[in-house]
DNA sequence: CGGAATCTTGAGCGGCTTCAAAACCTGTGG
DNA sequence: CCACAGGTTTTGAAGCCGCTCAAGATTCCG
């Protein structure tokens, strides 16, 4: 469960401005591995995600999947309902785990922007940060190698998904994710990941990697 | 000279209204070569290119220059004036030629966002558009062969900036920019530029391109 | 005309990917 | 409780695309 006030979306609004928001808001759970929105499909719906976890990709035209983030609770995805003639949405959002989320329809947020122009603008900065670390992918894919995108990968999930135990971070993911949010096969991903693990600094089981080095990471 | 009705920052707005969104602006004139933004400065103004053409990269951290998009009359760049509290520029803006730009600084642009709501819209919807250019791009350098790219690279600069020409579309560029816009190094640009020549497909000289069979391109 | 920028060409090679196949986990249902 | 089937991970071998590096050719401009 998120914490309303450190919602990205609703900086700079005020208590009651945000229960009047989510008031608006209609609540859906969904099953683990659950397409909530796909690629192309007319953008009706804004989400904002209350509890679970949730990965966003986008699709090549052989049909295969990029992973682009994981969300987590705190997170809204199908920002492109805020246009007043939206296209469609840019990727597809499938639940890891039981999640729960936060849905406006179109009118509705059309409507929500604008009572209140921070939304709009808050908007603006989710898609501008998007942008910016799409474009912190770019540079690693063409100026770094496999390894190094895979430790950046990595350590950036761990500390944004981990759970930190006391041998280390619990990063709960396979190696086919890890892989395509590095933009790495998933060959590559095994004997990096496994190298690591002789070397001490990851532990690794089916589904789950344990960081027991974050800092060894990045100077790998 | 761009035609203010349809500048995508204005959709929506009435002749009157965009009256008054420009009569707020400053102009100013750059000479060619000229960096108007740099990474990371703060992002105090916002820009639309009136004529001319600008060239917007990122920078990597080892200095290199990754070319994002060639900008023409009537885009707009440093959309991150629209927040409050605006991080810094994400990328930089270079003149290629001699270009006339208006400029509107942070307050300025804040009281028209709320003014004028469908402006700060249009800027989410700007924001979007780079947003789905970059997916794109990231796709094709997952999926697509360095000459898959370059051909795709060129045949958007033709369709956007090209002068057409009885003999076909000509481009102004260097090898080293389509080389940037293609994530491909110099040399296989040239080597592929080379080939492309010698079936007829293009036309080459310093500095330009001129594509004959635009269809044959995408093709090959 | 000189010099700087741009473009070409060749040789070599290395990091990843692809492909195939086997080993390994893990949850499910009999 | 065990067995089995599905998904996941590992490992090896082979190959290739595109990069790097070096050097020369060409074009342009002052």
């Amino acid at each position: 469960m998120f914490e309303p006030s450190s919602v990205q979306l609703f900086a700079g609004l005020s208590r009651e401005e945000i229960r009047i928001i989510l008031a608006a808001a209609e609540e859906r759970n969904f099953k683990k591995f659950y397409t909530i929105i796909r690629t192309r499909e007319p953008a009706t719906h804004l989400f904002l995600l209350k509890t679970g976890c949730v990965d966003f990709y986008i699709l090549t035209e052989q049909g295969r999947e990029i992973l682009l983030r994981r969300l987590l609770p705190g997170s809204v995805f199908g920002v492109d309902a805020f246009l007043s003639d939206p296209a469609g949405y840019m990727g597809t959002a499938k639940t890891v785990t039981d999640s729960e989320v936060l849905i406006w329809n179109h009118r509705v947020i059309q409507h929500l922007a604008r009572t209140y122009p921070r939304l709009a603008q808050n908007a603006l900065r989710t898609a501008l940060r998007y942008l910016a670390s799409y474009a912190r992918r770019h540079i690693g894919l063409v100026s770094n190698t496999a390894r190094e995108r895979l430790a950046w990968a990595l350590s950036r999930l761990g500390s944004r998904a981990g759970h930190l135990l006391p041998e280390g971070v619990e990063v709960r993911v396979r190696n086919e994710d890890l892989a395509s949010l590095a933009d790495v096969s998933i060959f590559t991903a095994s004997r990096i990941l496994k190298d690591w693990e002789r070397k001490g600094i990851v532990d690794k089981s089916r589904g789950r990697v344990l960081i027991r080095c974050p800092e060894k990471l990045l100077a790998a």
